[in-house]
DNA sequence: ATAAAAATTTAGACAAATCTAAAAAAATAT
DNA sequence: ATATTTTTTTAGATTTGTCTAAATTTTTAT
């Protein structure tokens, strides 16, 4: 009664996300996530309902049981702590980790995850600065912070714009900053407190104080 | 045209196993290391057959191509190169690691696997003593050595028996020794070279000279 | 060489996860 | 309130890997 199949893994951490989201996992929300039919999703809920991992209302979509937001949040936990591994140990970068994970967190052994933990020092967040459940399912949503005044040469992951005013927004886009781009603080001009940052290890750019004021990241 | 399911990727391996114990990989002998039934091989082969991973003559049982070699030892380079992993990194006993190996051996990407053998420092043996193929499949068999003369402190897997008298079996049987046990040489009496030695990390024994001499190990 | 035994294959069915097409229900627009 | 559009479900088929029971082939024994 506690082993399930990757199909319903990856569709209960789908229904996790979504909901997470604030939306409600309906069944083409969720089709869209698992690039598959909506009569697939149909029947999967069904089978969901069947194991008591999400109360399922025909034409109104799903929730998760407290059974099922455990197994998202071990699923969760398996994920990150492996992306955690790729990137620190075997030197991946973290936009290639990803998909291997995808494969390394259908892997069961709770002994097994539980002393990955244990080996990487019980680390807080994955390589995209999303925060790691610990063996309790107990995670805590990494602080966010302004750009400016960030210490330099440390990587963050964008998740918040200040203003959303078109102006704001046109600057982020010429510069090519968005949410989840990773950013490096350079260098820091004592007399204006504007910055040379870097983006996605890729190009860098130069932005005023106001701009950094008005860009959110959080920690890797 | 490469990418296989686990089940294939099952009965590959079995199939080499089968090989390299000199017997004829046929439908029962399958159907037995599968777990299976006959019936279930025979469509099995029939589908390797297609995907050119194995030569199958319907009553004769099969071969594998060079193809299926190769990628039998690569699943032999994972399960080993995960089960060092285990071991090694996390700290997992010998008996437990080959259920786990039996899943992470199916991840399948490359780089994946390369950099872990990088990060492992190209290990040649598994926990088990077995030879870990490189990234080109190569493997060397591990030396094996009498049990007389074997250093102290360092474990050894049984492998073979010198002779095989009744008298010598009775004696092995007694001390709860056996093809596969792990053996640590504790103490060598430099009287008689008799030795106290430690099997399976659970029990210890005396052994003469004479005994040493006809059990062989490879190194682990 | 023939009969009996053992091994293997075929035939037909089943469960899981998927699909397409059609039917039904809910949401939205007039 | 009715009609139209969108969403969702049902019905029926498909693929993969499995099963049992029956038929066939090979092997062994006489
Ligand atoms: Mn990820
Ligand atoms: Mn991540
Ligand atoms: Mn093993
Ligand atoms: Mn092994």
């Amino acid at each position: 009664m506690d082993n399930y199949s990757f199909t319903e893994e990856n569709y209960i951490k789908a229904i996790y996300h979504l909901e997470t989201k604030g939306d409600v996992a309906n069944t083409n929300k969720l089709a869209d996530a698992m690039q598959t039919r909506a009569a697939s999703v149909t029947d999967m809920l069904k089978k969901l309902k069947r194991k008591k991992l999400v109360t399922y209302k025909p034409y109104y979509g799903c929730n998760l049981t407290p059974r099922g937001k455990s197994l998202a949040l071990l699923i969760i936990r398996r994920h990150r702590l492996w992306e955690f591994f790729l990137s620190e140990k075997l030197g991946f970068n973290w936009q290639e980790v990803h998909d291997v994970a995808e494969e390394l967190e259908h892997v069961g052994s709770e002994k097994l995850i539980n002393k990955l933990d244990e080996f990487l020092g019980y680390p807080k967040v994955d390589p995209h600065g999303d925060p790691i459940p610990d063996f309790k399912g107990n995670m805590v949503e990494p602080e966010q912070f302004s750009l400016a005044g960030y210490t330099l040469n440390k990587s963050g992951i964008v998740v918040k714009i200040g203003e959303q005013s078109p102006a704001l927004l046109e600057v982020l886009e010429q510069k090519k900053i968005g949410i989840g781009s990773r950013i490096k603080v350079l260098q820091k001009a004592d007399f204006d407190q504007s910055m040379e940052i870097k983006i996605n290890n890729k190009h860098t750019a130069h932005i005023s104080k106001v701009l950094a004021e008005n860009i959110f990241i959080k920690i890797v």
